[in-house]
DNA sequence: AAGACAGCCAACCGCCCATCT
DNA sequence: CAGATGGGCGGTTGGCTGTCT
């Protein structure tokens, strides 16, 4: 026999969070860290199912992440690591420690796609589909040897992408910070700003729901007392973050372990820290390093040439 | 002013692999 | 070892919002 089912099929609620429920899930995750899935359902009484509940997180409370405005440096990095690694967000957004895989695919789909066949239409076109043109075809193999040279490969080329993208614009170093060694994990030693970033967050989100509350039919009655309440607690510390309370709420640092702990050995957002630092530090660090080029300069002939 | 349309984005769906019993 | 679930990922959808006609 398996594990016992994930979530009660019974009532299962779907659409658009409500603040009550981001507040009880982060509340829990302040608590308990991040993982377990199975159990934040149970533990916190949402009707939400595991995976609503690890995708709201992971796109949209979790600490540390920008929200809107891609940068020239971001939109570069987006473009060069697409070009590269194809539609795999979530290895894009692992060098974007503040973007979320959803975030990027968004903005891939809406807006780069679109300025692409642009420049493809400048260009003339050469009769490929856009995704064709810029991204390897790493569908057509799918054994684990294979896999595990494509990964290789795959380093490889993010580590020239990296130098090229830091490259591109010297002077936007400052914007590029983010990038080093030392920022790249994904709950930083800055503990304030993250938090604060979260706080933001929710604070954003507080007032957007705010905004639409009037009309929306989500909200029952009870809700407005509770409505009240959120406005007086949180939403006046977008600004002048009164807020001990979420100072509190969003100290993670007491759960890194236990997250490390309860994570289980994927190299997923939430335990990165560790590895992604590691692997960040020998990707600087080996800038530059002589005999490096095989690999990329062969890969990266091909892609970057049709790109720019 | 109102309807049509397009863009954006949060959330869901379905698949796959890892893990557990 | 087999069967079942958990978690992660990419693709897609649907609702909201802004713009155009």
């Amino acid at each position: 026999m398996g594990r016992p089912p994930c979530c009660d099929k019974i009532v299962v609620k779907k659409g658009p969070w409500t603040p009550e429920e981001d507040i009880v899930l982060v509340s829990h995750i302040q608590e308990h860290g991040p993982g377990n899935w199975r159990m934040v359902p149970t533990n916190t009484g949402l009707l939400r199912c595991s995976k609503s509940c690890r995708l709201r997180w992971t796109n949209y409370l979790r600490p540390g992440i920008k929200r809107g405005n891609f940068t020239d440096d971001e939109e570069k990095m987006i473009i060069h690591l697409q070009a590269l690694l194809g539609n795999r967000w979530a290895a894009i957004a692992s060098y974007l420690p503040q973007r979320t895989d959803n975030d990027i695919k968004n903005y891939w789909n809406t807006y780069l796609k679109k300025k692409f066949r642009k420049l493809q239409g400048h260009d003339g076109g050469h009769g490929h589909s856009q995704d064709e043109l810029i991204s390897p075809n790493f569908h057509s193999s799918t054994s684990k040897g294979q896999w595990e040279r494509r990964l290789q490969t795959d380093i490889h080329m993010a580590k020239q992408a990296l130098c090229e993208a830091l490259s591109l614009d010297k002077s936007s170093n400052s914007n590029m910070s983010h990038l080093k060694p030392s920022n790249i994990g994904y709950y930083p030693a800055q503990s304030t700003t993250t938090y604060a970033s979260s706080t933001d967050n929710i604070a954003r989100l507080l007032q957007n729901w705010m905004k639409r509350a009037p009309k929306s039919s989500q909200t029952s009655p009870e809700n407005n007392n509770s409505q009240n309440s959120f406005n007086n607690n949180l939403v006046g510390t977008g600004s002048s973050h009164s807020d001990e309370g979420f100072d509190s709420l969003f100290s993670f640092n007491s759960f890194n372990s236990d997250a490390s702990q309860s994570e289980n050995s994927k190299p997923n957002l939430e335990n990165q820290v560790v590895p992604l630092s590691l692997l960040e530090k020998w990707l600087f660090d080996d800038v530059g390093a002589p005999g490096q080029g095989d690999l990329m300069d062969m890969s990266l002939g091909e892609t970057d040439d049709g790109l720019f």
